[in-house]
DNA sequence: GTAAACATGTAACAGGTTACATGATTGT
DNA sequence: ACAATCATGTAACCTGTTACATGTTTAC
């Protein structure tokens, strides 16, 4: 249930239409928190309803912005400090790895080269994400770039570890 | 659609019951693609439906014994060689540092030390499985280990940046 | 005898994805 | 005028979780 908390989180900062925060899930949330557009919507209207957020205004083309109410600040902070994350990690990825063994070496060898050059990609692409965003000192910014400090850890240790794992083999 | 390849994998290397399944999920397999009871056997019935897998064997308690066909094998290879991992990985232990803003810094600082206490905790017990596993020359032992690795190298990683960002905070 | 382990199956629900459906406003 | 962007909503479907339901065999 964190696409809640997700909302509430974003609203935390300051009031905005389902639009709007769908545009930060598709930039800023993407690598963490991906959701749909369906998604957002209809958790905004549960939102709404159960008192979490309220719609402050109202614009152009049926736009409702929302902003976040005494309660839905409590529940975010209440899940902050109470609730400790505990979601399961699914890896594609990894499981693969189990599996290289039905594949002849040059082939397995062939995938964990193949994720050398993923990670490497990855990395790439948030350190460019990190140049094109001029961050101020809100506390986004500061807690979006420790995120995406842990990106970069992330794939540069993936890297790593590919290309260690290609020369394990046979 | 994974759950159904992890089946696949796991039948690749030997036949297998329901229950014998539920087993590996629950030690090797628990930290890469949890599954639950009733997921796998829901699965090995519409597997062995559309022929990928086939009941080999009959046992005590209504037990039945699932073997690969030629056509899971073909499935398995084809998803290990032709089709690239994309999942996304949703993180719930990230989505929280996006909004640490919202706490008072001890707060945040101490959600970022809890962070890193965990890391460890999951250090110390991949490295205690791994003690535990007497690893042989098959082919899961081999890339078991290999993913075992990428879970050590994970934790420390993330040992090391929650304590890099718990520096940052104020 | 009885508890633990073996063994399978189904139903209800929650969360997420894809697709469909509609329309208004802005910029060129 | 037209395209791009803004803006929302709903329905069908798939995957995964929790809970219920049942029964057998083995070991002590």
């Amino acid at each position: 249930m964190s696409l809640k908390h997700a909302l509430l989180g974003l609203l935390s900062e300051r009031p905005a239409s389902g639009y709007d925060l769908l545009k930060t899930f598709e930039t800023s949330l993407a690598n963490v928190w991906p959701a749909t557009q369906s998604q957002i919507y209809t958790e905004l209207t549960k939102l709404a309803g159960s008192g979490q957020i309220t719609v402050t205004a109202e614009g152009p083309r049926g736009r409702k912005e929302y902003a976040l109410t005494d309660e839905g600040m409590t529940e975010l902070r209440h899940w902050l400090t109470e609730t400790r994350p505990q979601r399961n990690t699914r890896s594609d990825v990894l499981l693969r790895v189990f599996f290289l063994g039905v594949l002849r070496p040059e082939q397995a060898r062939e995938y964990l080269t193949g994720l050398t050059e993923m990670s490497r990609e990855g990395y790439e692409q948030l350190r460019q994400l990190a140049d094109s965003i001029d961050w101020d000192d809100d506390n986004l910014s500061v807690y979006g770039r420790i995120a995406l400090e842990y990106g970069l850890r992330f794939n540069a240790m993936r890297q790593e570890w590919a290309e260690w794992a290609a020369g394990q083999i046979k």
